[in-house]
DNA sequence: GGATGTGAAAGTGTTCACAGCC
DNA sequence: GGCTGTGAACACTTTCACATCC
């Protein structure tokens, strides 16, 4: 069994994409997976998914693969989601409220139960069943209910004051919605949500169709399944 | 020069990066930057960002770095983005609509074309400066406007039927916001944004702080100045 | 002098292939 | 027989370090 050698981070980004795996496997009754067979649904290979839960411990049964609620129970405890997490959102513009009233986080671990904005004219309004806070009230907040995350959802000129003070208040992780780099001490994790930095990354594979993919270039699709293999 | 050595994918993705840095130090009114300032700036080495370069030729100059508004030039050029990339939505809820209405996409080389529904109540209605369209309308539009983005903003056991439909259309480019794992055939590339995939994976370093960073465990954040050098 | 561009070295991550077990 | 768990081989990515050039 593999512990104690140190846990890639690529690996723990794959971790979620196989408990949103599990999770539909297991709303569909699916029973028993191997390896080969989750691997084809991800789309990554068998080995690879073998590998990554070595890192854990010996989760398998040979000749039979994986009890797909006990995997997925199993990777839920390593990522700490047997609880739900709660998270402070700065920002109550379009991004920010939608962000607040998003029904997707409480069925996979998560919860907002704070927005905050230091536009007077927003504060005291409500989004879903929250109020709008000032900011100013954020690390009272953050302390009196144990957060952890916050989500940054504001302009970029502004997100590194944002990120500071979550930080100051004692966020330990941020979620950065602002289409900036943000500057935080070590230990404190960020990841960026960019959607258009990955959408101007697919160009360079539009423009250069051909180079580094086997693909027909000109011409339009063609027409006809669309689905691959599976 | 390194030209013609196959360029890695992980380059490509942090091209966006400089970019975004590149676009906004012009707006700050720097001229000339080194990679070192650069990299500081952004959280990456400067070795890296001269190797990521030299994938596709020399921008620099010896003894003095580079001047910002050429070298985003040159970037954008290599990721097609002298133009706009129209894209199509699939999917008016919520989520379908705030990306439809979305103002950042513009001034980045994007834009929102059609916005399609497959509820006949919500065919017709106005999001934006848009008019939702039955999805069964999408073949003929994104031929017609040769698009070839699609952004996939349906629920996930929608996602893969809207994928198909988008593929057979001529869509080349996948931004896929469902929680699911999309198939489609070799030269089709899809990118999936999952927020909650990404929060799962921080769930991990907040239970398993002092594994993997130098953090001390327990008691509360410290109070104090939060930004680090720079 | 100072910073780029780049081969070579070091470090990470993925795939292979097979012993071991159910 | 079939599939896991894993060391070893391989592939990829980052960092180093320095010759080169403005």
């Amino acid at each position: 069994m593999g512990r104690d050698v140190e846990v890639p981070e690529t690996v723990v980004r794959r971790l979620p994409i196989y408990v949103r795996a599990l999770a539909q496997l297991e709303a569909e009754g699916v029973k028993t997976i191997s390896s080969l067979e989750l691997g084809r649904y991800i789309g990554v290979t068998a080995a690879q998914i073998r590998k990554d839960l070595s890192y854990f411990g010996e989760f398998g049964k040979q000749g039979r693969g994986y009890e797909v609620s006990h995997l997925l129970g199993e990777i839920k405890r390593i990522l700490g989601l047997t609880r739900v997490w709660p998270m402070v959102v700065v920002g109550a513009g379009r991004l920010g409220q939608a962000i607040a009233s998003y029904d997707g986080f409480k069925p996979r671990g998560f919860e907002v139960v704070a927005v905050f904005d230091n536009d007077p004219r927003k504060v005291g309004q409500r989004v879903g069943h929250l109020v709008i806070q000032d900011v100013t009230e954020l690390p009272e907040t953050v302390r009196a209910l144990n957060v952890k995350i916050g989500i940054v959802a504001v302009p970029a000129a502004e997100a590194q004051k944002v990120a500071n003070l979550m930080v100051d208040a004692g966020i330990r992780a941020v979620l950065n919605y602002a289409p900036t780099a943000l500057h935080v001490p070590e230990g404190i994790r960020v990841e960026d949500v960019d959607p258009v930095a990955i959408l101007q990354s697919l160009t360079y594979y539009l423009v250069n169709a051909g180079d580094s993919d086997p693909v027909r270039a000109g011409a339009a699709a063609p027409a006809g399944d669309s689905t691959p293999e599976l």
